[in-house]
DNA sequence: TGTACATCAGTGAACGCGCGTTCACTGATGTAC
DNA sequence: TGTACATCAGTGAACGCGCGTTCACTGATGTAC
């Protein structure tokens, strides 16, 4: 009675644990064994839903794109004046905050998933979401075309910076910035409006 | 004679064959014993030299950073009115140049050894290149402080346009660019002179 | 309502693999006398 | 010039480990009659 032999919806499970394993110790350390164990199930169970170790890491990777979408939506609502800045801030945030899910999202192994069709629409959401942002921040501003290329210097810089803050290769105490947030937005604002 | 017992200068052979083994075959395909075989020497031979693996993976980046270091300023001086654009355009260049060298140089684990200070100067030295390239730029500009953050933000925009084109995130035909050189300058041309 | 059966999620043991690292050793080198 | 010896770079076998994946299986479920 405590431990059905079905489970019920282990593959949900299988990816919350696989982002569990992740946050909680790296990249290197997220295994199909120790994601199944962590789910309380034999090392083989995940083979009933997941064909192999890549397509388990596509479902998690596409669940961490959803969250982002989320999260970047979350805080461009919260600012609605600027959408470019509530959206680069709410990518930056959300890599400090998911720091290895956004590392396995933008690993090698998971762009080339993407690149070959294996993830669903999540994953190019988060630009198209850009672009529209930067849109319809500049519908009545000077600027009409090159949006295009606003996008991607908007994403080129909301990426690197994400990374750069992620690997401590920048620390916003080092610019007399305590708050994060307000870091954050120094630096995108020189780019972004 | 042909094979002397002695190598001569296995340690820098072993660097060497570290970063050929990284561009033939990536990040994830470098390992000690790989490297070993290489450099046509027993698995064990590179303990001599190195007191771990993490300390080859020092190595291996430290050379990179010298090499990356080289690159930026090549590209500086081939274009002497603008440091910055030279500077950042070198960046993306060298990353899509040594793809797999960037991405261990740029790697958790390496930015754990820069930050535990395992490397030589040559690591930090790419990021004050860069604000010596903006501070020389805006010496006789308008601009007189923010120069730090400037750097910042050049340093976020290479970095992250560095990594979407490594992984194909940005692809510079989608936006009409056959020439990547001409693509990096478009990019960086509006926020970095 | 009860029984036979197909389905399939999950088990547990086993596979082969490449890895970092250790260890006692051997061969070459150079220095002291 | 020749010999003894310390040094140490490189050897090769072995260690234990965790991994992805396969396989024959077993237990639970639900459907057809």
């Amino acid at each position: 009675m405590k431990k059905p032999y079905h489970h019920g919806d282990l593959k949900t499970e299988l990816v919350a644990q696989g982002i569990a394993q992740l946050e909680e110790h790296g990249l290197a350390a997220l295994s199909l064994r120790k994601v199944a164990k962590r789910a309380g199930v034999s090392q083989a169970a995940p083979y009933s839903h997941f064909k192999d170790k890549r397509s388990l890491l596509a479902a998690v990777a596409n669940e961490g794109y959803q969250r982002l979408n989320q999260r970047t939506a979350e805080e461009a609502e919260q600012d609605p004046g600027s959408p470019t800045m509530g959206l680069g801030r709410g990518y930056v945030l959300f890599a400090l905050e998911n720091p290895a899910l956004f590392h396995l999202m933008f690993s090698s192994e998971v762009s080339e998933l993407i690149n070959a069709g294996d993830l669903d629409e999540s994953a190019s959401e988060c630009y198209r979401s850009l672009t529209d942002g930067i849109n319809k921040q500049h519908i009545d501003s000077s600027h009409t075309k090159d949006n295009k290329f606003e996008a991607a210097v908007a994403w080129s810089l909301v990426h690197g910076l994400a990374n750069l803050l992620l690997e401590k290769r920048i620390s916003p105490p080092d610019y007399g910035f305590g708050e994060l947030r307000l870091f954050i937005d120094k630096i995108l604002s020189s780019c972004l409006e």
